[in-house]
DNA sequence: ATCCTTTTTTAGAATAGTTCTTGATCTAAA
DNA sequence: TTTAGATCAAGAACTATTCTAAAAAAGGAT
């Protein structure tokens, strides 16, 4: 079937930069939302935001993409999902393990890194059978932004 | 106007049982709501499943206010509002710091008591001036009764 | 290149969970 | 008993997200 100079998946694979998103195509759309995630502010975006800063380097981009697009990125790990209580999902491209700290203040959402041997240290202890696959940490509280401000505004 | 021995909310507060809901009346409805989170299955009901259980309890009783009541009773402090992803929100009495553990085979929450001193071992580093008001730990994976029944079935 | 098949995109409808609105009801105090 | 405020009920409204169906795009085979 397959002719001698053909190019195959796996071929590409080896010649190619590695693509981020497995087998599944990288699209111009695919391409603009995830670029949108690496390249902007890295301030952890929901899917509407995303959708604003996506239209203006490609206007027909439609929400409908940007949510397909960003479930795929997601599901293929090229991305994290981060959900704060039940507000919007947010979406960052940092796959490192980390926590999130959302300050209250300023609705922002930053990383906190995760130390190396997370399971060694934590502070809590899994009935023994229990399999972990995902590990959520999420704080509420005031950033050291806020918080200094808070102090300065009080005296 | 007020007879000698008319009780104030002062008064009561020293002679009757600690109200959980501090200034805040407990009506019928809401003590529905809190007796179906303290004495039933314990299991994380969401707001629809607790509107079912406190049905058989006041059929009167409406959705919405349920939602009314969850609201106030997690604004009071007396249970707990739990956010799995963005799945519908579950409820849970139990005040410890416990951290959760959501099994994606059987869907079911179960609490993990977390060590007392947390904050000292903590797999991770706040920056200086942070404050943390809440914090949120939430475990995905198969529990050890899902897990085990997995690998029987695969004998 | 052209056809064929599959994937992806698009726009809008649909959905789920939750919140809001309004008027009725209850409660506690005066 | 009256009154003011709190709470409740029913349903409408809202928001984030998912679904649907049809059009467009992308490859590969011919």
């Amino acid at each position: 079937m397959a002719k001698e100079m053909t190019t195959t998946a796996e071929d590409s694979a080896v010649t190619n930069p590695p693509n981020p998103l497995g087998d599944l195509r990288m699209t111009k759309q695919r391409k603009v939302v995830y670029d949108v995630l690496m390249d902007e502010q890295r301030d952890h975006p929901t899917a509407s935001e995303v959708f604003i800063r996506a239209k203006e380097r490609m206007p027909s981009i439609s929400l409908a993409t940007v949510y397909n697009c960003l479930e795929t990125l997601t599901h293929v790990g090229a991305v994290k999902q981060v959900n704060v209580d039940r507000e919007a999902s947010r979406f960052c491209p940092n796959l490192q393990p980390h926590a999130h700290f959302f300050c209250s203040e300023c609705q922002e959402v930053f990383d906190i890194d995760l130390k190396k041997q997370a399971e060694a240290t934590t502070p809590w202890q899994l009935p023994s059978g229990a399999e972990v696959d995902h590990l959520d940490v999420t704080m509420r509280g005031k950033c050291p932004t806020c918080s200094e401000e808070n102090s300065k505004a009080a005296l």
